[in-house]
DNA sequence: AGGCAACTGGACACGATGTCCACTTATTCG
DNA sequence: CGAATAAGTGGACATCGTGTCCAGTTGCCT
């Protein structure tokens, strides 16, 4: 007997994990040519499937959005927690601080448009994502001797995708502009 | 012969004026009640105008909302140019950063569903008063004597409204907190 | 093979948007 | 003062996206 662990896929049924995957799949591409603005009715035509279909998994753009950057930003947090530093334990928090902003502008380089999917109304905040980036900086910044659990919000401010873009595309900053930009934040945590 | 000067009022007939306040006054009592969904036919209904009337003059709620804003922040942006110090000529740049900090809490505590009402649909950047304070910002970077113009967008991103929102009503930090954690970002600027 | 439950797709009702235009009103000018 | 005219008004309309719902279908397990 299949037991029932997670809402989203205790025993699959094989048309739906195919459906599934024509939808993820069809949202990659949509995501990269037209930008964000995509409509649920766009999603399901493009991945094949009834609107039905597509909200009996995922509720919104958004979800979809967030699914699709999640595998990436795994691979970050694994970093951050085990990888060798600057990025995992071993350097200063400062140092840390800046690997983590340079590691999260490439990924906001390369899914720019995801990123900015994945917060169509206000859902920033509360991604379990957003959790996992603040825990680190408030880690950080508690080994760096501070005392102060508004900070980290603080720091991660300048990393919203909406920024980003407009750093990018509308005031024509590079990459490395951006990043240093930022990297100049760390000095906020003593050394 | 009246001339055209303003698109928005070379020489406004005395109902359509009447109307604009009305429009205005249920504006601000409709964001201060229920927040920053409010739609343009609440807001029609509310003024006591029809839908068209109010298209006439406002393409969007955003737009309604940024014109409210628009008034107490020139205060604030006088206070800037030509204020006592801190916010005013004559502290340094640090100083200077850091009371703009705290004059960006304080005004967006006292109008917190107005800001998050202006910026419905990634108006934020393309806002006026958005390119006075990154002028501002970036006159006291120079003057510290760096030479960096991405870092002025950099340092505004923490006030974005939803950020304040969210510390605030989310994470349940007090004003004084957001302004200290805000304030520690002024050590980016070399004394 | 057969029955059940998961799954599907599209029709539906709703709410918001922005436009359009016939009508009304303020203002100007003879 | 009393047309003439342009500015202003309000609500009907068409459109679009949303989210729900359910009758019909299809995979899966025994």
């Amino acid at each position: 007997m299949g037991k029932k662990l997670l809402d989203t896929s205790p025993t699959e049924r094989a048309d739906a994990a195919a459906n599934r995957q024509r939808i993820l799949a069809a949202a990659e591409q949509l995501f990269a040519e037209q930008g964000p603005q995509i409509t649920m009715s766009d999603l399901a035509a493009a991945a094949g499937v009834g609107r039905g279909t597509l909200y009996r998994r995922y509720p919104d753009v958004a979800s979809v959005a967030i699914a699709l950057l999640d595998v990436h930003e795994q691979a970050l947090q694994q970093q951050l927690l085990a990888g060798p530093p600057p990025l995992g334990p071993g350097a200063t928090p400062r140092e840390r601080l800046a690997a983590f902003y340079e590691a999260m502008v490439d990924l906001l380089e390369r899914h720019l448009p995801l990123a900015l999917g994945a917060e169509l109304g206000s859902t920033r905040f509360t991604t379990g994502a957003y959790g996992f980036w603040r825990a680190f900086i408030a880690s950080q910044v508690r080994d760096a001797g501070l005392r102060d659990d508004t900070l980290p919000d603080v720091l991660l401010a300048p990393l919203a995708p909406e920024v980003y873009q407009y750093q990018r595309h509308e005031r024509g900053r590079s990459v490395s502009e951006v990043k240093a930009a930022l990297e100049r934040l760390a000095v906020v945590l003593p050394n």
